[in-house]
Parts: C-alpha cells; structure tokens; sequence
DNA sequence: TATTGTTATACTCTATAACTATA
DNA sequence: TATAGTTATAGAGTATAACAATA
C-alpha cells in the first residue's frame, strides 16, 4: 500500500486527539451549560482582555460570522459585553462581564485539572516538547500556500 | 492571572493546530466534491481494510449515526460498498469500491505532500517526537475516567 | 473602494432517543 | 436483555454571500 501510514499520518493524529480531548471537556462545561466555543473565548477574553471582533475569531479559530451570532447568545446571558470603538466606528470590541470574568476563573481550575490528566504519565519536558512543537506546527501552517497558488491544472 | 497561561494550554494549542491543518487540506479536498470526513473514511479503509460500521466509526472519531449516514451518502456516490456479515447479521461491513480505492490512492500523494509542508523547518527527528507524543497523549486520553466519575457534588 | 461587522440561507455535524433486527 | 445499526429531530457550526456603516 505504498508508503501511507495512517498511523504516522499527522493530521489523523492531530484531528483525533484533539476531537477526543475536546469530547472530554465537553461534557464538564455542558454542567454550566457552556459549548466548547464559547469557553474558547471566554479563556481567550480572560487570557489576552478585550479586544475586537476580528481579533477574537483569529484567536479562537472562530469563523467571524459564526463568532458574531455566538457573542450574540453570550451577550444575552450577560458574559460578554460589546462596545462599538471609539476610534474606528466600524469595530466593536467585545470584553468579559463580571459575571463572565467569574466564571471563566471558575472554570480554569478545572481545565487545568483536565490537561494534567490528559498528559498522565508525560514527564514535564514531554508536554514541553509538545507544547513547543504544536506551537511551531502552527506557525509553519500559517505559512501554507493559499488554495491555488501551487495548483498546475 | 494566576497561573493560567493560554499559550501553554494544551486543548488550545491542539484544536487550533488541528482546525489550521483541517482547513487548508480542505481547499484541496474539494475539488473532488469531498469533506474531510469522507476522506478520513476513505483513508481508514484504504489503510485497514473493511470493517464494521462500529469500528470505522472509532477509527475515523464520528459518531455511528453521522456515519451511518455519511456511508449512505457515499455509497450512493459509489465510494463505499456496505455488506451484511455473514457472522453476525446485525452488523454490516464497509469497503472501498474500485471507485472509492481510485480517488483514495489520487488523494495520498497530495495529503503526503500537505504533510511535508506543515512539518517544513522540522527535522524528521521532532517530526517522529510529535507523532509519538500525539500518540501517548490519544491513549491517555482513552483513560479519563467518565463524565461523573470524579464529580464530588 | 476597502474594511468591519451583521444577517440570511442552505448545508453539515452532533446529541439524543426511538426504532428494527438480530444475538 | 443486550448489541449493531438506522432513522428522526432539534440545535449548533460552517460556507457563502449580500448587506450596512465607516474608513
């Protein structure tokens, strides 16, 4: 079967483990009636404070519509704020709330808990090693080539 | 902000790596009108062989009612071929058609090629150690006690 | 004219559960 | 009674594009 190894395959390694992880905090936030996307800003608010819209959805990995009707939903149930710019009146910049600010500290402990789990018997440099070379993953994905620009057909 | 550090949590790192790596192979996919779903069913299959619908599903990490139906769909488009067992006549086997075998052998080189240039600057070294460590990490996870398992409330 | 964000549409995937047919 | 798979429903997310307001 040539050379393709779905287990050597990393973006079958990548999808899996980061579906399965996802899965397992899932069902934690589902408690606080929290999706997995909104818990992303939350802890992307919280890590890096407010900022706008556009920013948030590269961020998040959010798609900006999609992030637009989400902070729509958070906004109603009062965890994040919007503020239209004062200096480009286009923008609008989304913060926590007190209420949301809480809870994403609430949760942190938890999420924590869960990585420490996730990475079990890993040594320290592992997850280093880990963090590191997701890191660098993504950096060199940003670097890709837009769709068509290596298409010769 | 106490010890929480974004850029060292695990989950994030992970699903952001994960949802780049997705999205650019996916420009690719769709020239040939298919998800990334539908090629991670055809990748499993083509490296494994056939298999039961219960066991693709857990291979591929979708859910056996969005395959179920995700199978119909591509069989339809004669990419896969369902067959009862003859063991056991509850269950069902999955098998690439010729067809299914075709565009999964077309694709490989492309996917292979996408794989290098995500890796780019890594050495084949650091490239094995992600692998291995994204490994551990899905077999960690596999272990994580159940949703309430811990809860003390 | 380009940018920032909002809204609308149709589609896909998920979660849940009811259902069929076997075992 | 349990298991393998199918089907149905509602909800969430995505892709795409049209749109408004502002730069």
């Amino acid at each position: 079967m040539s050379s393709f190894d779905l287990q050597r395959y990393l973006p079958y390694l990548l999808n899996r483990a980061a579906i399965r992880i996802t899965e397992a905090f899932q069902r934690e936030l589902r408690k606080d009636d929290l999706s997995v996307v909104m818990w992303r800003v939350l802890a992307v608010l919280w890590h890096d404070g407010a900022m706008r819209l556009g920013a948030l959805a590269e961020a998040t990995s959010i798609e900006v519509s999609t992030l637009s009707r989400l902070i729509t939903t958070m906004q109603a149930r009062m965890l994040v704020s919007r503020t239209r710019c004062t200096d480009d009146a286009r923008a609008v910049e989304v913060d926590l709330t007190a209420e949301g600010r809480a809870i994403a500290e609430r949760i942190v402990p938890m999420a924590l808990h869960y990585e420490s789990m996730a990475l079990a018997d890993m040594s320290a440099a592992d997850g280093d090693a880990l963090r590191r070379l997701l890191t660098r993953l993504y950096g060199n994905l940003s670097d890709l080539p837009p769709p068509d620009a290596s298409a010769g057909t």
